[in-house]
DNA sequence: TACTATTTAATTTTT
DNA sequence: TTAAATAGTA
């Protein structure tokens, strides 16, 4: 066998990983060192070297685009299209399992999968119909617990209340929700998880099938799976699985959503024997900025251990820029875009890179003044869009007349005359008699409700089953189409004025081109239309319609992680805002915090930009800031400072420091005074400093107290304790 | 039922 | 500031 093509251009920690032998193994991969290409060829090795069957291999991710990516380049690798390999993401491969043996799994036949909008919607409805109140945060709230105990494999039943009756109404809750589901055939996110870890621990003949199938668990990213994901990979390996797991202790950032970094320490623990290889070389970034990655990340504590390096040139220094404030920041930026674009630079090749969306808006805003064309990444996505859910609904309606989530999204849209005090009687009759809403919207028209009522309800039963009879047999497409036409959500949104209708329009006509270029795959055990229902829950699209113009890239740290860019600008470097201030409390917060920084930092290529404002105006009001924390943690030597402008006349110090001031202690900044410093005072109390002048004993301070408001102080007399 | 005023809160996001 | 959700009004 010549195992040339599969082993050419790999270094040597690669090699060993792609060849190591059949046995359980940890590949700890660092930012830009060549993970997919490990993963892609160890899959590839196993197969055309080690000779075993494309069937006998489960590789997992946790995005659509990863599977993808995967399958394309094993394709591409082994030159011929391998059919039988199940790549996907951990949901999508839970979803399989289950369409496959929904009668063990105790799922009707044509479930269906609901996003967390529908999950929240349904929250809402529940806790309403159990006249509890909501102000608004306790639906979230119930949505958080649900899902979190979902992530560690937790039923109601497993789940303690410890007494607190605050936790046994969550609880119940849960129960609820539960119950509805169920009876709605709905599948949440979690619950696709969490049933096909239930399914294979109780049906042993199932495991079995299962188990013997898969001699190879290939898992991408593992660093981000979560309490229920590790707990299906494990059940799926069993005894004699090898599991081949890729992942980076350094870039996991989704704690927040269960993931659990600390599998990668109990993998060596639960699979004695483990492997361990570790990818150091870095294919992506110069020198200059791998080593400030690595200085910022060895503030961590209980690491792996990872040092990147590189072959490649040092490259230049990363630059930092002070800005007075988020819009001299943005302005800073754009001058620095506009020069790189100037030298005949793509502006897809640039970044902009942020902690949180609203930071977007300056940036967006200095963008559109200077006519660069931008792309801003997040935000809705196609199937997540209100008429296209809308359009959804209906299908899924002639699909399964339970569910509810549906029912209730479209019963009175467009408006038929079924108001909130119908709706409600339906509830009602349906908690009483633990049925569907559409069973109870029979019941409730023959006879609760007056003639008028009655009607439209009735009329809106029988366009339901007039939808599901004169769509029977079509092609996926021609029902699609069919039911928007009956349904008169066009005619509905005719009526919206502007362009925003037109677009709601639009979509729905693309709502059309989707299901008639969807394919169904004919080995699924189920109707074109609930798989086609089942990819738009899964698979919710593009965020972005024009993705391929050429344009300046806006994106989160988070939505960065596994691209890389020549030239990467990380905005809003300031404490408080990165790390993020909800994240300072606790050490694990700030650590993930410091792994995005990471994160960003390796994104970069060639060219990195980082820069903060010492004033920034967040929630309307205007906020002194100094600089990340993180910044600091970058050795001076990596870092050019860029101070262009002149001296602004006040604030005479800046809340960051320039080099020679930082390496000096903070006393020759008299009493440590800075903007942004917190103070309390004998008389006034709290404070915050907004402004300073002077010199020595003349030196005065405006301090804005809380209680107090905002005053002069003549530092040396005002005895101001600094917080 | 639809529109308008008021209130409230404010990371990160994929499936 | 602003976006979203609710309460109040026509």
């Amino acid at each position: 066998m010549d195992v040339t093509p599969i082993l050419d251009g790999l270094n040597d920690a690669q090699r060993q990983a792609v060849t190591s032998p059949p046995e359980p193994a940890l590949i700890i991969a660092g930012a830009g060192s060549g993970k997919t290409r490990v993963l892609v060829h160890r899959a590839a090795w196993l197969i055309d070297v080690e000779g075993i069957s494309p069937q006998s291999l489960l590789a997992v991710t946790f995005t659509n685009k990863a599977a993808a990516e995967m399958r394309g380049r094993i394709e591409s690798l082994l030159q011929l299209p391998v059919k039988h390999l199940w790549i996907g993401t951990f949901h999508g491969l839970a979803h399989r399992m289950l369409r496959r043996h929904w009668r063990e799994a105790g799922l009707p036949q044509n479930f269906q999968i609901i996003d967390s909008d529908d999950q929240l919607r349904l929250i809402k409805r529940l806790l309403k119909s159990l006249e509890i109140d909501d102000s608004l945060r306790v639906p979230k709230e119930v949505q958080w617990f649900i899902n979190a105990q979902k992530d560690e494999g937790l039923r109601p039943k497993h789940i303690d209340d410890d007494g607190d009756p605050n936790r046994r109404q969550l609880i119940s809750l849960y129960q609820s929700y539960e119950e509805i589901c169920q009876r709605g055939g709905l599948v949440d996110f979690a619950e696709l998880l969490l049933r096909a870890h239930e399914v294979l621990r109780d049906n042993a003949e199932l495991l079995q099938h299962y188990r013997r199938r898969f001699q190879h668990l290939l898992v991408d990213e593992f660093q981000d799976t979560n309490a229920i994901q590790y707990a299906w990979l494990r059940l799926l390996a069993g005894d004699k699985g090898i599991p081949f797991v890729v992942g980076d202790d350094d870039q996991s950032i989704y704690r927040w959503r269960g993931a659990r970094v600390e599998h990668i320490h109990r993998f060596q623990k639960d699979f004695p024997g483990t492997n361990i290889v570790k990818l150091e070389q870095n294919y992506r970034s110069t020198e200059t900025i791998l080593n400030a990655a690595n200085a910022v990340i060895e503030n961590n504590s209980s690491r792996m251990g990872k040092k990147l390096w590189t072959d490649g040139a040092t490259g230049e220094a990363i630059k930092v820029y002070s800005a007075y404030n988020e819009r001299d920041e943005a302005d800073f930026v754009i001058g620095r875009l506009r020069d790189w674009i100037n030298q005949g630079n793509v502006r897809a090749d640039a970044a902009i890179l942020y902690r949180s969306n609203a930071q977007s808006r300056v940036l967006e805003e200095g963008l559109v003044n200077a006519r660069i064309p931008y792309r801003v990444y997040g935000g809705l996505r196609f199937f997540e869009r209100a008429e296209i859910k809308d359009a959804l609904a209906y299908l899924r309606l002639t699909s399964n007349r339970n569910d509810d989530s549906s029912f209730e999204r479209v019963v009175n849209k467009p408006t038929r005359g079924i108001g909130a005090r119908t709706v409600e009687m339906m509830r009602a009759y349906a908690r009483a008699n633990a049925c569907s809403m559409w069973r109870a919207a029979g019941a409730i028209a023959s006879d609760d409700l007056n003639g008028r009522a009655a009607n439209a309800v009735n009329t809106f039963m029988s366009l339901i089953e007039r939808m599901a009879r004169e769509t029977d047999g079509m092609d996926l497409h021609n029902k699609v189409d069919h039911v928007i036409h009956l349904s008169t959500l066009i005619e509905f949104f005719e009526k919206d004025k502007g362009e925003k209708g037109e677009t709601r329009i639009e979509n729905l006509a693309e709502l059309v081109s989707a299901a008639k270029s969807f394919e169904p795959d004919p080995a699924e055990e189920m109707s074109p239309l609930d798989e086609f229902l089942s990819h738009a829950a899964l698979e919710a699209g593009e965020g972005q319609a024009d993705a391929w113009e050429d344009c300046v890239q806006l994106m989160t740290m988070h939505s960065a992680k596994g691209l890389e860019f020549p030239l990467v600008f990380m905005c809003g470097m300031e404490d408080g805002l990165f790390p993020h201030q909800r994240s300072l409390a606790d050490p694990q917060g700030l650590e993930e915090e410091r792994r995005l920084c990471y994160v960003g930092i390796t994104r970069a290529m060639q060219s990195l930009y980082i820069t903060h404002a010492e004033q920034r105006r967040l929630h309307g009001m205007d906020n002194f800031s100094q600089a990340s924390r993180f910044i600091a943690e970058i050795p001076d030597d990596y870092i050019e400072e860029i101070r262009p402008r002149v001296q602004v006349a006040r604030p005479m110090y800046s809340s960051r420091p320039t080099q020679r001031q930082r390496s000096a202690t903070s006393s020759d900044n008299e009493l440590g005074i800075r903007l942004g410093q917190q103070v309390r005072h004998k008389k006034f109390g709290d404070g915050v400093i907004l402004n300073y002048e002077g010199q020595g004993a003349h030196a005065r301070v405006e301090v804005n107290f809380e209680s107090a408001g905002t005053k002069w102080l003549v530092l040396s007399y005002a005895n101001l304790e600094l917080m």
